[in-house]
DNA sequence: GTACAAAACTTGAATGATTCCAGTTTATGG
DNA sequence: CCATAAACTGGAATCATTCAAGTTTTGTAC
């Protein structure tokens, strides 16, 4: 577990840090949190880690490709540890939960514009936005 | 012209104020703009508008429906008037520029999310991600 | 094993888009 | 034309994120 970590940080020639073994840890057992809760879940491990750390931290994992940085329009960024297959994401109107979405199609379909305008696309990223289960039924409880 | 958005307004039983034509016709004349360049373009008419009158027009024309806010990850929000088509946008990487694509599969295709994990969808959002012809053009230049 | 240089981390201040608030002006229905 | 609710002004506050300077830690080369 703690090694797999190490091993992918290794890989990516990162430096294996307390800090960064923690953030991955927090972020495979909590997928889609915020920087906040990131901070939060890390400081149950290592109580003096500064925020600043950990907005280094994730940026070096991001910049490294060991976590997607996914920012729906409206909210905070958040993070999750999924990469490397091209999936989307159902984001909550009311509570903004997040969900994975494979995508439908097959492989980095939608990779297809009907016209690019001459851009050079490199992916194609799609946000489902609706209610979640829960809103949905607290909203017809009331 | 500006009667036009005079009906738009009253059809969206909106008050018809100077402010909001400005800021109607500086969508027109300028799509994909950022708040602080709406700002400019409204004071070109209109010198003595506060920045928090702008903020409060994008956002009930948005309300309205008859401006659309898009916020791609990592920039300020943008505003277009281009609304009810479902159209998407491509975004160059490394300067911000947007242009409009048409869906590619027809009338709000995208919907169909493979798992939709109990969600009530009622939008697809697409983001095609790449470098603008321009950008492209000057990386090889160098 | 020790030392060194680069990379990470700590602390604290700064930035910038956006929102909040209290008071004033303006548009619209009667 | 009047009254009232909606809009707008000016200015302060918020909050995620970044910047900057100095200290600690990691990995490597001797």
């Amino acid at each position: 577990m703690a090694s797999d970590f190490e091993a992918q940080l290794r890989a990516a020639s990162l430096r294996v840090t307390r800090p960064r073994l923690a953030v991955l840890a927090a972020l495979r057992d909590h997928p889609h949190v915020d920087t906040d809760t990131v901070i939060s879940l890390v400081r149950a491990d290592l109580p003096s880690v500064s925020h600043q750390a950990v907005y280094d931290v994730l940026r070096a994992l991001t910049d490294a490709g060991l976590v997607r940085r996914i920012e729906p329009a409206g909210a905070t960024a958040r993070y999750e540890s999924r990469v490397g297959d091209n999936h989307h994401h159902v984001v909550c109107r009311s509570c903004g939960a997040i969900a994975d979405v494979d995508c439908a199609v097959g492989h980095t379909p939608c990779l297809t514009a009907s016209d690019d305008h001459g851009f050079v696309i490199d992916e194609a990223e799609v946000v489902y936005w609706g209610t979640c289960p829960d809103c949905a039924s607290r909203r017809i409880a009331q």
